[in-house]
DNA sequence: GTATATAGTGTCAAAAAGGATACCGTGATG
DNA sequence: CATCACGGTATCCTTTTTGACACTATATAC
């Protein structure tokens, strides 16, 4: 989570890199993110991608990127409820920045290529 | 500061993006890279830069930084002491992530414009 | 002799983030 | 009647992260 939520950005210069890195810090919220870009995804489906995730910690997670305008969350009033998330125009915005941080993992962290 | 540090990034797709933010993130660390693209600086010149770090703080990032070799720690045996910290190659391959946060902060974030 | 600058370290405490677990309502299914 | 799926809440606890503050060494300046 933001650390300072939205405290003004008086910071110095550079100071917007880190106002980003706090929309989307937070254990999963990257990841989240990434996944959106896909499509819609029900809560569930959200939640079955990011294992090890419990409940708290993705609605939590959720929440805070809704609040924060980069996705949007609706319900339908049917029962058993159904949620569906999806990226905001401000999210969506987000992408160049997602794939760039994907495009430096993939080149720089050793992920699958582990045994390789 | 990276949750999990390094613990071999066995995650699902779009992992790769929290590995990048693993490493980023850290309340200050983002900004230090962001400095540190404009050349070597001191101890002191990026405290006097982050406003507000703490000395502890800050030797802590630098600590994390040059452990995931982001950045170069140089020890010149001077007294009173002199310590350059400058980008690593790994570092400056960050560059074009560096610069979407910031390219996606300036434009969507609320910086210095608050009062225009 | 005292203060200053440098680049730290150490200790303690507070705050924030994350995790575990249990619970809710309801409609369909068995 | 019990169970499952759905999308959550509520509560409690632990770990992580950050902050405050004091302290260090030494050469130089005052």
């Amino acid at each position: 989570m933001p650390r300072v939520r939205h405290k003004t950005f008086d910071c110095s210069a550079g100071c917007p890199v880190e106002g980003v890195l706090n929309l989307i810090d937070g254990k999963w919220k990257g990841v989240i993110l990434y996944h959106l870009m896909s499509g819609t995804l029900r809560f569930n489906e959200i939640r079955r991608k990011l294992v090890n995730v419990t409940q708290r910690m993705l609605t939590n997670q959720l929440r805070e990127l809704e609040a924060d305008g980069l996705i949007i969350r609706k319900v339908y009033a049917e029962v058993p409820p159904k949620v569906e998330y999806s990226l905001s125009e401000r999210g969506r915005s987000l992408e160049p920045v997602i794939n760039a941080l994907k495009a430096w993992g993939d080149a720089n962290l050793a992920v699958d290529k582990e045994a390789a």
